[in-house]
DNA sequence: TATATGATTGCCT
DNA sequence: GGCAATCATATAG
């Protein structure tokens, strides 16, 4: 098992979302022991994208402004976490990608348990089924045992890191994220499909088309 | 300062 | 499939 080099986070988001696929994110937890999980979901965030966090302000007044409140994580330091909480309860996990100065983040959404667990399933306790232990990105931030204190945490090493095992790279499907209100027609999704524990949430674009009945949704899932 | 809302989850019918 | 939970951050006044 290697760890990732920062270097592998200083590229273009989209790839380092797709190549993440297939890579084990490894937690050595002081009290718990080592948890380890297969990245099977991710979606990607850029400066460019209207769902990225405080973007408005980043491109206000039509010059550069300085990145200001939790929006300056993403032009920190590549490899380096950024971990937010959505509504009171979630807390999400996201990689900072790009060289410093540009802006860009990798969420991981779900990851296929592969050691210890015995003790994510104790901190999931609303999981009835083993797919429901890290089939999302609020529930493997749980299961991993991970919140704010990771916040700007250097992902490259211990006691939170990704890293290779020498698998055979898995194969990807794209689709639209899932959740968003904005930036729904972004193909920023990346999945292995047909593995369980992707979270089983429908694509934006495919939310907002049958709320809507444009009939817009169109074969992306798969 | 005041109010609206979200990169979700889990429990309800 | 609907809907409530009730916090941090963003945006308005």
């Amino acid at each position: 098992m290697k760890p990732l080099s920062p270097e592998s986070f200083t590229r273009p988001t989209l790839e380092v979302a797709r190549d993440l696929l297939g890579v084990l994110l490894v937690r050595e937890d002081p009290e718990a022991g080592r948890l380890v999980g297969r990245i099977v979901e991710t979606e990607a965030y850029r400066a460019d994208d209207p769902a990225m966090h405080g973007w408005k302000a980043e491109f206000d007044e039509g010059g550069f402004v300085r990145p200001v409140g939790r929006a300056a994580a993403f032009f920190g330091t590549p490899g380096t976490a950024y971990v937010y909480r959505l509504y009171y309860t979630s807390w999400l996990l996201n990689v900072v990608t790009e060289p410093e100065g540009m802006a860009g983040a990798v969420l991981i959404r779900a990851v296929e348990p592969l050691v210890g667990e015995a003790v994510m399933a104790e901190r999931r306790p609303a999981a009835k089924r083993r797919a429901d232990l890290t089939s999302g990105p609020g529930k493997l931030c749980a299961a991993f045992g991970l919140d704010g204190r990771f916040h700007g945490a250097d992902l490259t090493r211990p006691p939170l890191y990704f890293a290779t095992d020498g698998a055979p790279a898995p194969p990807v499907a794209t689709s639209a994220r899932i959740g968003l209100t904005r930036g729904i027609d972004l193909p920023y999704r990346f999945y292995v499909p047909g593995n369980p524990f992707v979270s089983p949430g429908p694509p934006s674009d495919v939310r907002v088309a049958r709320k809507t009945g444009t009939g817009r949704a169109t074969g992306r899932r798969r």
